[in-house]
DNA sequence: GGCAAATTGTAGCAATGGCTACGGATGCTG
DNA sequence: CAGCATCCGTAGCCATTGCTACAATTTGCC
């Protein structure tokens, strides 16, 4: 049973999911990012990534962990479930296609690393495989 | 005394600011669009507009109001303040660029339509210079 | 004018993501 | 191996944005 929507205002529904599954696309990235780099994931570690407090990572932590998304015991590293590395790889690929693009249609690098933190998120399949098509001509 | 943060850190307190500003870009924007059509702006038309309660609105509204970008007063429609309508012209325009960006690259209406809805708060005026030089093009 | 419908406000709940303060666990190091 | 520093969890606060249920106001119509 679908409630119908005025045409508008599903583009407005369909945002706010997004923004729903931000959260979790960025951690599973970070943690991802963070094991590659110093092979394991602690909950300081993701708040020194971030810029925000521990406390907030150990509860998102707790949360995503309820999702499937990662896994951890108390006072142990922090690693990702299949569910969460094939997020966290979607994720990074598509930050990658967006940042390239930005820095391809002319913007400066740094610009182009602040934008697709945020642009990332609200791209569909169908606007990446723009992006991408325009990267390889 | 400006905190020193990591310079990777920065990208995410900068989306998060981006997101602060999401609601109130979107409400003024609306108000504009609903006053231009309609002549007045109510809670109910906001509400349907966004596909939330009129509760939800009530609310947004009222810290809208806090914060100088419009004004109403109990019953009684909605108005932009001279801030509130400076914010929906560029809201409006930085969102059209977008929008038409997007089907510029090959993306189909209804999609950028969708994605520009979320991309457009992330995107700063160093990424919409570029946009606009590629569509002049 | 008065009643009913439509509109808007209020009360109070939930989820999410910020924070500080404090307490418990882990682990390094002397 | 004991103690201390670091790390992490919990308690409890705030702000924001969703909601339902109910109360109040405005408006339209007879
Ligand atoms: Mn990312
Ligand atoms: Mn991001
Ligand atoms: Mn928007
Ligand atoms: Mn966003």
């Amino acid at each position: 049973m679908q409630e119908d929507k005025k045409p508008n205002s599903v583009r407005f529904s369909r945002t706010r999911k997004h923004h729903a599954n931000e959260t979790a696309e960025d951690y599973v990235e970070a943690v991802a990012e963070i094991i590659d780099a110093s092979g394991e994931c602690r909950v300081l570690d993701l708040a020194k990534y971030f810029d925000v407090s521990h406390v907030t990572v150990s509860r998102i932590v707790k949360r995503l962990q309820g999702e499937d998304l990662l896994v951890t015991r108390p006072y142990r590293p922090i690693s990702l479930t299949k569910q969460g590395a094939k997020m966290a790889k979607y994720a990074k690929q598509r930050h990658e296609i967006v940042l390239d693009f930005l820095v391809a249609i002319g913007v400066d690098a740094q610009t182009a690393e602040i934008d697709s933190e945020g642009i990332e998120h609200h791209v569909s399949s169908k606007t990446l495989a723009a992006m991408k098509s325009f990267l390889t001509k």
